[in-house]
RNA sequence: GCCCGAGUGGUGGAAUUGGUAGACACGCAGGACUUAAAAUCCUGUGACCAUUAGGUCGUGCGGGUUCAAGUCCCGCCUCGGGUACCA
């Protein structure tokens, strides 16, 4: 009987879905795993073949911990809302949801042929309202909650209108928009609306007037993480940045959890390091400096206390609500000019012209706490509002972008560091400004003859007790920005009364999105949602008409699939204390920034009410590499119909096209094929190499223009799923990147017909019962060493070829031993489920190959009775000799030295040394 | 600019703790079987020198540590990723 992969797929795929073999429950007597993909979002395109790199890992875990006795959760879902269904709705008019309904119909299409072991029971899909009905659960959680600093955590906001009736913001310590002081007793004299105002300062949820990025092309507004170099990252559409009131999660309350939680998981130090610098902690100082003739207070913040002797002048953002007060009025006008002019440019613009200085003086000085001066304050755009306090003191002798502006405004320069062995020399000199990181102070007045590092202290030390200023913190995490202008999304659970936001009563819950009849603003500017008819409450208030961001979907989902049918809770308790967190988590990362970080957040926050028992969602964290395209070339000899093969493309003067690479095969074009590839090429002439038209080629994007997407369906219709599965994973290690390149699929296809053929003899099964040889059960045993150590360190590449090795043994030993090839197709299974299920099956076994338990590791079969010594002279490997394996080191090098070979390197030269490392190498040094 | 990561045959890659560099595949060359093809199998395959035996060189470049370096240290180069007037 052949290999007939096409056949016995199907028969077991329907197998594994009519018996419900992937089906998980809560099983206290097992331990649980959980393996978590990053869930899809479902493009129109369909999967390519980069998209199942990390499901196929993880599938490969999930049946080895299963095969190992654990109770594995390994779920999937759809991240459903997007900007492309919604786009796409625009433009034709279709509802997104049937779009989407589509596209998801394709990608589970297209799963399910690759055999993964989902248990699709426990499928979410983020745009069903028995999902997001959890989505706006939690958000009306955070509207109901502020952050405590000192508790560094969470509590109900009801607490904290007590605390203020009682006691004001006397010793609070919150996370908030905006420091506010008042008494208990102001606090009783405001008004309701005016207290629900500064409540808005302090909820998670918030609503309020920020500075947003603004993406006129896409009608909305975006978070920090979905911009990138001043455009969109979806479209790469312009963005600009205005004031909008809207809803923002406070992700910076949690900033500094969130970056020591890094510390408790295992995740690559490159994706940890992104995040860190992300959140970008700086600790420093913010110091307090006196306006002359004014009771205006500047506050800056800064990481070089140390350099405050060095301050010649002081710069404000242009948005800082000091400006104002600040502007003289002889300096009004030209200040007024300049706002304007900055307010005109775009992000991008400002990005772009990082180094063209500009600014404007305001006319006013300040006061240096240290040293009395008084120094001019500027306004530039180079200053970022949104930054610290909106705010520097400026020190050009040693910050290049300070030593930029003082050159182009004649500004002083003092130099108050010396770098190392170093002397002071005439500002007037540099050409930049100079390194401060180490070296000693001068100019400094107290600070003089100190190193850096005690300046910054004394200085922090003398600014606390002088009461000039303190220490401060400073993240660069801001807020997320969670309105989005767009139809494609969650509801917000808010109506408004009196302009204030109130939500909506948990029982009201979903609130499903309402139909519309274009998915467009309306006449008047609102969102789409302003076209709903009667988008209001019972009572008639009119409900919010933003919707929620993508990330607000995804930030919990991994929390339902521990419970996904559950109506009285996002997560049960029983199920939560069950399954825990998540135990693996495979994904791609781009998802550095957002989703990883707002799930972190959310996570934490339900952590903080009691919702869940974890403090950190995803223990192991493992980034894929991204699979890029692979595109082929024909050369077309200029003006004419003719195509020159690769290696002779020199001698004319060719075009270089790109051609279909589902038509070439290990680089050599189907000539045929390519004439039915397009009407132009039909009669096309070739220049060929011997008889073959070799293909140039080039590693791009994976796109439809580079004509270089392979799709897994086809690969699966000629070879095979189980060969898609494995080759996926020879083509290297997991997290790294590479190129699809089809070239090299039949090794691991023949591989499979390989293994097929140690169980089948022609068209009989033929395999014996009899005892294993010592040989057998070695090549065994080293396989399953192998394979074990290899799946735990996930370098699934290596798997592959340990296969390869084991099977190309047993041929050799032309082993037919039920004995040995009952545990390898055990091993095997994970990788190869279909061709292992077989014939896991032909041996006779009722059950299934998920459920065998995997081969235990009997160390005694690879005990060697001789050791084969590589023998180096002087470092170099020369020959080789087999010693027996107990014999002592003494021993070795006598053996050594006495054999015939080793005479020709000693010869006419002294032995200085001999190494032996026993088992393994022996070096003799002569000289 | 700053912070990560990586550079190994014609190609993808292996070498887990400093111990035989190039496993396993692809490709290529030659051969067997076949009328032929497909399929399958066998042999060879880092470069250079040498008829052979064998030798020299060789993991981006230059130095170093070590009996021994792809692996550790110092200085560069190139590529990939992240991030940026962040004070």
């Amino acid at each position: 009987m052949e290999y007939n992969f096409k056949e016995l797929e199907q028969k077991w795929q329907k197998f594994w879905n009519d018996n419900q073999i992937y089906k998980v429950e809560v099983d206290n007597s097992r331990p649980k795993y959980y393996v978590l993909d990053m869930f899809p979002y479902p493009s129109g395109a369909g999967l390519h073949v980069g998209h199942p790199l990390g499901y196929i890992a993880s599938d490969i875990y999930s049946r080895y911990k299963r095969l190992n006795g654990f109770n594995v959760l390994h779920p999937m879902g759809y991240d459903a809302y997007g900007l492309p269904a919604e786009q796409y709705a625009i433009q034709t008019g279709q509802h997104p949801a049937i779009t989407t309904e589509n596209n998801l119909n394709r990608y589970r299409q297209q799963l399910d042929k690759i055999g993964f072991c989902y248990d699709w029971d426990r499928e979410v899909k983020t745009c069903d309202p028995d999902y997001y009905k959890w989505t706006q659960w939690a958000f009306i959680q955070m509207f109901n909650h502020y952050y405590c600093n000192q508790a560094m955590q969470a509590r109900p906001i009801s607490e904290l209108v007590d605390v203020f009736a009682q006691t004001g913001t006397e010793g609070l310590d919150l996370a908030c928009s905006e420091e506010l002081i008042f008494t208990a007793d102001e606090w009783k004299a405001k008004s309701d609306k005016e207290q629900q105002e500064i409540l808005l300062n302090y909820r998670l949820a918030y609503l309020a007037d920020t500075m947003v990025n603004w993406c006129p092309a896409l009608g909305t507004v975006l978070a920090n993480d979905e911009v990138k170099e001043g455009v969109s990252v979806r479209g790469g559409h312009p963005v600009e940045q205005k004031v909008m009131r809207q809803w923002s999660l406070r992700v910076s309350a949690y900033a500094e959890r969130l970056l020591t939680g890094l510390d408790n998981v295992d995740w690559s130090d490159s994706l940890k390091e992104i995040q860190r610098n992300w959140i970008g902690r700086s600790e420093g100082a913010e110091m307090t400096f006196k306006v002359k003739e004014s009771d205006v207070e500047m506050e800056i913040f800064t990481t070089r206390a140390d350099t405050v002797y060095g301050v010649t002048f002081m710069v404000l953002a242009p948005e800082s609500e000091l400006v104002d007060q600040l502007t003289t009025s002889e300096q009004r006008a030209a200040v007024d000019a300049y706002i304007l002019e900055t307010k005109k440019r775009t992000e991008r613009e400002r990005l772009a012209e990082v180094k063209k200085v500009s600014g404007v003086f305001s006319g006013a000085y300040a006061i240096n706490p240290l040293t009395k001066e008084e120094i001019p304050v500027w306004i530039s755009d180079y200053v970022l509002a949104g930054y610290g306090t909106g705010a520097i003191m400026a020190v050009p002798a040693h910050d290049s972008r300070d030593f930029a502006f003082a050159k182009h405004f004649d500004l002083p320069i003092r130099q108050v560091v010396i770098p190392e062995g170093g002397e002071a020399t005439d500002p007037a000199t540099w050409n930049d400004s100079i390194d401060s990181k180490e070296g000693t102070m001068v100019n400094s007045g107290i600070l003089d003859g100190l190193s850096v590092k005690e300046g910054i202290a004394k200085t922090k030390e003398y600014i606390k007790a002088e009461g000039i200023g303190k220490v401060k913190v400073n993240y660069r995490l801001r807020d997320a920005i969670f309105s989005r202008q767009r139809y494609w999304g969650e509801p917000f659970p808010v109506y408004y009364k009196d302009d204030m936001p109130y939500m909506l009563d948990e029982s009201k819950l979903p609130l499903t999105l309402p139909e519309i009849d274009k998915y467009l603003p309306t006449e008047q500017g609102e969102p789409p949602l302003g076209r709903a008819k009667n988008w209001q409450t019972e009572d008639g208030y009119p409900l919010e008409l933003n919707t929620m961001p993508g990330f607000a979907g995804s930030s919990a989902y991994y929390l339902r699939y521990m419970d996904p049918k559950n109506d009285t809770a996002l997560v049960g308790k029983e199920a939560n204390e069950y399954w825990q967190d998540v135990d693996l988590y495979i994904g791609g990362t781009e998802h550095a920034t957002g989703h990883l970080i707002y799930s972190r957040f959310w996570n934490k926050f339900l952590y903080d009410m009691g919702a869940v028992i974890k403090d950190e969602p995803y223990k192991k964290l493992i980034n894929q590499g991204m699979i890029q395209g692979r595109s082929n070339f024909v050369y077309r000899v200029k003006g004419s119909n003719t195509f020159v093969s690769y290696n002779l493309r020199k001698d004319y003067d060719v075009t270089e096209i790109h051609v279909d690479v589902n038509i070439v095969r290990n680089d050599e074009l189907d000539i045929e094929a390519f004439k039915k590839w397009s009407p132009d090429y039909a009669n096309a002439e070739f220049i060929l190499e011997g008889d073959k038209y070799i293909c140039g080629w080039a590693v791009e994007k994976m796109s439809k223009s580079m004509y270089n997407v392979v799709n897994p369906d086809d690969i699966i219709e000629e070879y095979g799923a189980d060969t898609l599965r494995l080759y996926e994973m020879f083509l290297g290690p997991l997290e790294q990147s590479k190129p699809w390149d089809t070239n090299g699929i039949d090794g691991v296809h023949k591989f499979l017909k390989k293994t097929w053929r140690l169980f089948y003899n022609s068209d009989q099964l033929a395999v014996s019962n009899d005892k294993a040889t010592p040989d057998e059960l070695k090549v065994l045993h080293r396989t399953i060493k192998k394979i074990t150590d290899d799946v735990e360190r996930f370098s699934f590449n290596t798997c592959v070829s340990a296969f390869m090795i084991c099977v190309n043994d047993l041929n050799d030993l032309k082993c037919n031993k039920r004995e040995i090839l009952e545990p390898l197709l055990a091993l095997l299974a994970p990788f190869a489920p279909h061709i292992s299920e077989e014939l896991w099956s032909q041996l006779g076994n009722t059950t299934s190959v998920v459920d065998a338990q995997w081969p235990e590791l009997n160390e005694s079969h690879l005990v060697e009775s001789t050791v084969t010594y590589p023998v180096s002279f002087n470092g170099k490997m020369r020959f080789k000799i087999d010693l027996p394996a107990d014999m002592n080191p003494k021993q070795v090098e006598e053996a050594v030295l006495a054999h015939q070979s080793a005479a020709k390197w000693i010869e006419g030269k002294t032995i200085r040394k001999v190494i032996v490392v026993p088992k393994k190498i022996i070096n003799i040094v002569v000289g």
